[in-house]
DNA sequence: CATTGCGGGGGTG
DNA sequence: CACCCCCGCAATG
């Protein structure tokens, strides 16, 4: 019966996570959560997460993205940036129509050696597009177990393709010690993704793989079959959940990376802008979403790497923001009424100020050898309990299916204040992602194409 | 051998 | 001070 279940499936316009408003460094982060979220393995954008403390993907901090540990000097809150992926300099065709799209080796040494390899398929060099979708830093995700929940943040928009998923790395690495013994399939295909070998490979090697990785309710990502419509939105190509959650496909993230010219992963300059409005993203003020507009619509596609200094002021002067992130609306047209609203419409932000120290009572993320005493760099953290909001409990509570079982129901999710955003909704035209004529077969290869079986 | 998480430490604005 | 990144270490598989 899994409540969740019956949400995502039907037509939930938000994830538990983002129904709530809170941030990874409040203090104290909503509690009694009665609902989670099923695991996300592509998170792409500014979204939260609740998931239940079991999930074991969840406790693995587990993402399809490369993503490694970074040192936020903070016990309580596990924090992973973006490695990118890996390509082949050349931009080459693998046999199949897609790219080479490899996962980044997490350990730096690994990612060395990785990148020293040739493209199995040209034998060309690889190289490593490092993800700068957060404010020209890899896209970060954050992890922190509080209660019976494990609360997941992102931060930044993935303007890389996807690499392999963990499995399907995985996958690959044993089914090639495998042929070592007894070569199954066509060798040359071996030596490439798995991707690129559509479901014959994964028939063989995938499912206990896929099934230990997918939770129940998780819909595979690779779908036996396509429709042509489907592979213009890569994420919804890949089955992900709830694809209301995932975000239409942005043409822009391929165009901050000027660097790059193999055409495979650039977009043409005359990219929609539009996108960005249309996007349920830009919907919200965070200041994370917008130093990315800022960065996106200001800077040329020229430069590869915003000076973090420049953004970094835009940032201090916008005080943080345990922003309500705009509630993707998926199974939605952008252009709908419902999205509309959706996206003019976001819970008033609480200013941000200065707290006092949570009394050493949080729960620790893992047991933290650090005396209480000294939380660790406890960011400037949450919103002062804003007094005159609703209790993140009661949110829950009231949360109850039918309070946002239409994708039009927009308002009122976090506590009941609403109010518009400074920057006009364009004309939400019914976008046409593909504007630009981009292929987002090459931006997401992961995608399986129908007629590639 | 790779992954994961921890944590020290340097650099920057 | 917050944030970024690098590095090494240890446990784990």
């Amino acid at each position: 019966m899994s409540r969740a279940e019956e949400r995502d499936e039907a037509d939930c316009v938000c994830s538990v996570g983002m129904k709530l408003t809170w941030d990874i460094n409040d203090p104290k982060l909503p509690q009694d959560t009665k609902q989670f979220d099923p695991f996300q393995e592509w998170t792409d954008g500014y979204v939260r997460y609740i998931y239940s403390a079991e999930d074991k993907n969840a406790q693995r901090h587990l993402s399809g993205w490369a993503m490694r540990n970074t040192n936020n000097h903070n016990c309580q809150i596990l924090k992973k940036s973006c490695l990118g992926v890996v390509v082949c300099s050349r931009g080459c065709t693998l046999p199949d129509g897609s790219r080479l799209q490899l996962r980044p080796a997490i350990c730096d040494k690994a990612r060395q050696k990785q990148q020293k390899k040739l493209c199995p398929s040209c034998s060309g060099a690889l190289e490593l597009l490092p993800c700068r979708g957060h404010s020209g830093y890899p896209v970060t995700n954050f992890w922190r177990v509080d209660g019976k929940a494990i609360f997941f943040q992102a931060k930044g928009v993935h303007d890389h393709p996807r690499p392999e998923s963990k499995s399907e790395t995985e996958a690959r690495r044993s089914s090639v010690k495998r042929r070592v013994s007894s070569p199954p399939f066509t060798p040359k295909r071996r030596l490439l993704e798995p991707q690129a070998l559509g479901p014959a490979l994964l028939s063989c090697v995938e499912p206990a793989d896929r099934i230990s990785f997918i939770e129940p309710n998780f819909p595979q990502h690779y779908p036996a079959f396509q429709s042509p419509e489907t592979y213009y939105n890569p994420h919804n190509a890949l089955g992900e959940t709830p694809p209301t959650l995932q975000k239409p496909t942005n043409p822009r993230l391929y165009m901050s990376r000027p660097g790059y010219e193999f055409q495979g992963y650039l977009t043409s300059p005359s990219y929609p802008v539009t996108s960005d409005l249309c996007d349920p993203r830009s919907a919200s003020h965070s200041l994370d979403q917008f130093l990315d507009q800022i960065r996106i619509r200001s800077k040329s596609y020229s430069q590869l790497k915003p000076d973090p200094g420049s953004v970094n002021q835009i940032r201090n002067s916008f005080q943080p923001d345990p922003e309500p992130y705009p509630c993707r609306y998926p199974s939605n047209p952008p252009g709908s009424p419902a999205a509309l609203q959706t996206i003019i419409t976001t819970t008033t932000k609480v200013s941000y100020q200065p707290c006092p120290k949570p009394p050493a009572a949080l729960p620790s993320y893992q047991s933290c050898p650090k005396p209480p005493s000294s939380l660790p760099s406890y960011q400037p953290c949450a919103p002062p309990k804003p007094s005159g909001l609703p209790g993140c409990s009661s949110l829950l509570e009231d949360a109850s299916p039918s309070s946002y079982s239409t994708e039009v129901k927009v308002t009122d999710e976090s506590g009941g204040v609403i109010k518009s955003l400074s920057f006009q909704p364009e004309p939400l035209q019914t976008k046409t992602e593909r504007a630009d004529g981009y292929d987002y077969r090459y931006a997401y290869p992961n995608t399986y194409r129908y007629d590639d079986y």
